[in-house]
DNA sequence: AAATTATTCTAATCGCAATTAGATTTAGCC
DNA sequence: GGCTAAATCTAATTGCGATTAGAATAATTT
């Protein structure tokens, strides 16, 4: 096959290519709208009810939709899950690395604790929808769709390892603290907060601070010895 | 009307009244049986899937019974979801008494944080489907249902709140800590471990003498400032 | 062993939720 | 204004789960 012969060929396809770019670039945002006010509802509905609990007709309802029109934009329910879980990791993460990074040159294990902290909690407080959706479902959704958000679950696990790794090589966490248990306590403490922070009254910032002083220090007054 | 004409009409009664209570206590002792067989089956289930996520036929399955027969036993899914929880929070508080009481006189503060983190813990890891199906499925479950234990809960945390109080009097907390955040962040560690503790190999004495330990002393080795 | 009671099962009802195909509407484009 | 594609809706279909009524079976009592 010659080159003059493929031209006008090569033309239309190129043409084809730009009527699909064109079209697929403009349905994309008006689409992505429309996406991200299914899946805010699917978060609030999963956060609320459990993801069985959940039926995509209160999905729809709750934003002025039939439930058929979702599978326009979302090939399932389970589809939709797995979009849940995956933004739920992805903001936290996010979250804690814009808190790490705002510290200076040299920042101490106290100041990173705190903002690694902050920053998880900040996530969980401003996105609750999507995080108490996740916490929620852990364990309780299809194997398909619990693997989903494994990747990015496992990098984050990574990140705090590594965190207490580097702080006991430094020498700033006393030697008969096991870290495995550290982090996975400090975990219970931040992810258990989802479930009662709103009714607490109390601000991110004062909790974000009580809890690492906490796992810092400890709440014993140390010198007395008298039973309570 | 007389007495003679009552008498043996009152027979009759009293009669009724003892066949009555023996059937009843005879039975009570074998469906007690199949219904705790089944209680534990709809725990496993409903702790492994969610409540929703849980059918009846699976939980009959479970046990080689079908749907239908359960209802013998079980006015309703709900009310089984009820007892479940019921138990799950009578479990943890009365393990954590045992726990308490087995100190000696005048325990100090830490022995009793620890026997009663090692108590609550302790439940956890022993019953591990109650208490999961009750944390999996807090706040997603019917508000009927919901409240069914929570004055059992409300009861178990009166517990923690009280001896926090104590010991705030006795003056062997920091004055700084937030006794509210702090239980609410030791009880985040202790119930999110109910995800984790199985895959951790380590034991209930090892996660409570560290959790007691992070909880009163912090995690931190003081005395350093270089970045880590 | 007959009768009664307890327990379980069978088979249907009833409703509802996920999914889909095709009709309808909406919005941008020539 | 008509044309095309996008977006939504309508109206089934399909399957499944909770619940129930009544039949069948097992256990106990007399």
């Amino acid at each position: 096959m010659q080159v003059f012969i493929l031209f006008p060929t090569i033309i239309r396809i190129l043409d084809f290519v730009l009527t699909i770019s064109k079209t697929t670039i403009r349905n994309s945002v008006k689409r992505g709208k429309t996406r991200l006010l299914i899946l805010d509802a699917a978060a609030k509905m999963i956060s609320l009810h459990g993801y069985h609990g959940t039926f995509l007709k209160d999905i729809a309802a709750s934003i002025n939709m039939k439930a058929g029109s979702l599978y326009y934009h979302f090939d399932s329910k389970e589809a939709l899950m797995h979009e849940v879980l995956d933004k739920s990791v992805k903001v936290i993460y996010d979250t804690v690395n814009v808190e790490v990074e705002k510290l200076g040159e040299q920042p101490s294990f106290p100041e990173l604790l705190k903002a690694a902290i902050r920053g998880h909690l900040l996530a969980i407080f401003k996105y609750p929808d999507y995080t108490l959706a996740s916490i929620r479902n852990y364990g309780v959704i299809p194997d398909s769709v619990h693997k989903a958000a494994q990747k990015d679950r496992d990098a984050y696990e990574e990140f705090w390892r590594d965190f207490f790794d580097k702080a006991e090589i430094a020498g700033v966490i006393r030697p008969s603290v096991d870290k495995n248990l550290l982090r996975l306590a400090i975990f219970g403490s931040m992810n258990w907060s989802s479930l009662w922070y709103e009714k607490s009254g109390a601000s991110v910032e004062q909790i974000a601070e009580s809890q690492a002083d906490l796992f810092l220090n400890g709440c014993y007054q140390k010198g007395e010895t008298s039973g309570i």
